[in-house]
DNA sequence: TTGAAAGCGCTAACAC
DNA sequence: GTGTTAGCGCTTTCAA
């Protein structure tokens, strides 16, 4: 354990001032090449590294970029972290990454415990529709970003996807092949819930189909909810033909369902969000919209880096175009 | 964007000095109750929020625990960080992870981040079975913990599973069933993977079968692995009545492989470990045993804490049984 | 272009 | 039991 070099001990190696060791570090201002030789020398020599927290409480703001995120096994927001860890290493910062696990009171406090540690940015993906914490956290100067759902009531950098869109595109394709669609919604407090919900909606009146014709149950977003809701529907007189799931997780608990009764993909299709989870649909029978997610993840890092940079900053919501059907 | 209240703010309102202050905050040393209400007071009012780059900076070391995971969306892993976090949050720490992604390399750079960040801890989860930038963690007097895989030539603080028993149980749990038993095994770097070898060898001397009917194919812990390995299986004349999968993810692709083949569960028995990802076995046709994921991860958080608190600790490994076969 | 020196916000000796 | 003060390691004026 032996004692860390400092910025100190590197100048006096390099005979000259901490100033200058600091500045070839930053390299923002010029320093004479022969001098910044010098440094580069004993900064090797020595195996300098700098004290992130020290530079942190000079700076006021740390390398720090946290990723509050509700479900981290979630293949979608996996794929959103990879994202995001591209676009915010490649800037030199460091991700943390936090798992709400869709709980309103540790969001808020990994939100406050960001915030203390001074962390240069935020990404937030919320697990309700409000979160107290964020007006304090922007009122502290952390920038944030919120993905993938709405937030009410805030001014701030957001990133979605196009889900009334894309459930519209995907309804139709189900409605293509004739019958009765329903739809397992997720919880509609969620923004992604209620705008999927207005996509299926303005494809059955697209076929000219009325309120009549809407089969919605909501769910939970959960492998369980998928399983219970999917039951649900299997005991209405008569079958629908075909079911919309709301999200990736919930598709799980409904194929088993269906499974379970025996069904096969012709007597009920299916459509769902990518993507899928781990395999779980190896003969692809699911009718799948594939998500931007990876770049869910590298615009918001992109948009964070954006308004770190930029001290007068406007927000912006961005709202990705969802993929192919396959 | 108001200027953040400080500790000196604090005290000018309480009447006090900030050393006082502090120690209010910390609770550790003696307060006059009257005092140490005041100050509550001022803190509450003012809404004090501690600059943790500061304490960091002056105490040598900040409130974060590093966890290196290679994939958060194994839920193995995942299980292991619920774990932690519940054991370092209640410590009044932050956990960060870091998604390795089975890369050395990335390992390295989150390791030398994590020592430059001034973590406290960090608990690693190898990729394999070197990690060069570990000593220098040590040596910087970072507290390290490693987990689920044995690491060469490094005394530090370890926790893993009882793999060679596991095996050997579930190898037994196959064989009494009748018939050959095959094993799809991780890399044989991995420590995890030479150990249930070894357990699955034991298991068949133990009934008196010989090097001779050994079937074992050499994978690499993912799905495609899974599915090639099996296929490999499935050509063998005469094919096994039983496979023991050398870890959970391997077994969605052997799965798939045998659903493909037509088999059924009764032609060929599957063994493995849980957590099997997302009710990827609704059937429960695989016999796994249960391994004791989250308390890898509490365990591994008390070794943390320990470690930092007792100055002159001395590293140990901890060896977790696993549970039942079902 | 470079160096001297102040100071980020906090904790820990030390003196009272 | 409390206050004064030095200083953690770095960046950033400011003056030279």
């Amino acid at each position: 354990m032996s004692k860390r070099t400092k910025l100190s001990d590197v100048a006096e190696v390099a005979g000259v001032s901490t100033a200058t060791v600091s500045r070839v570090l930053n390299g923002n201002e010029r320093v004479d090449p022969e001098l910044a030789d010098r440094v580069r020398t004993a900064l090797a020599e020595l195996k300098y590294r700098r004290n992130r927290l020290a530079r942190g409480l000079r700076q006021r703001s740390s390398s720090l970029i946290g990723a509050i995120i509700p479900d981290v096994s979630n293949p979608f927001f996996t794929d959103v972290v990879r994202g995001l860890e591209d676009g915010v290493r490649e800037a030199g910062f460091m991700l943390v990454l936090c798992n709400s696990d869709e709980d309103p009171q540790k969001e808020n406090d990994y939100l406050e415990l960001l915030v203390d540690q001074q962390a240069a940015g935020i990404v937030l993906a919320p697990a309700g529709s409000r979160t107290p914490g964020l007006a304090e956290a922007l009122d502290a100067g952390v920038r944030v970003v919120v993905i993938d759902r709405l937030l009410e009531g805030v001014n701030v950098d957001t990133v979605v996807l196009a889900n009334t869109e894309g459930a519209r595109a995907l309804t139709t394709h189900l409605l293509e092949s004739g019958g009765r669609v329903a739809h397992i919604s997720g919880p509609m407090r969620a923004s992604t819930a209620s705008e999927r919900v207005e996509g299926y909606r303005r494809a059955l009146r697209e076929h000219g189909l009325g309120r009549r014709d809407e089969i919605i149950i909501e769910s939970d977003y959960t492998v369980e909810g998928g399983y219970a809701a999917m039951g649900r529907l299997l005991e209405l007189q008569p079958r629908p033909d075909a079911v919309l799931v709301g999200n990736n997780v919930m598709t799980l608990g409904v194929l088993r369902r269906v499974a379970e009764a025996g069904l096969r993909p012709e007597d009920l299709r299916i459509g769902s969000f990518d993507p899928v989870p781990w395999g779980a649909d190896p003969d692809r029978t699911v009718a799948v919209l594939e998500h931007p997610s990876h770049q869910l993840g590298t615009v918001a890092a992109e948009l964070i880096m954006a308004a770190i940079a930029d001290e007068s900053h406007t927000p912006h919501t961005v709202v990705l175009p969802s993929g192919e059907i396959v």
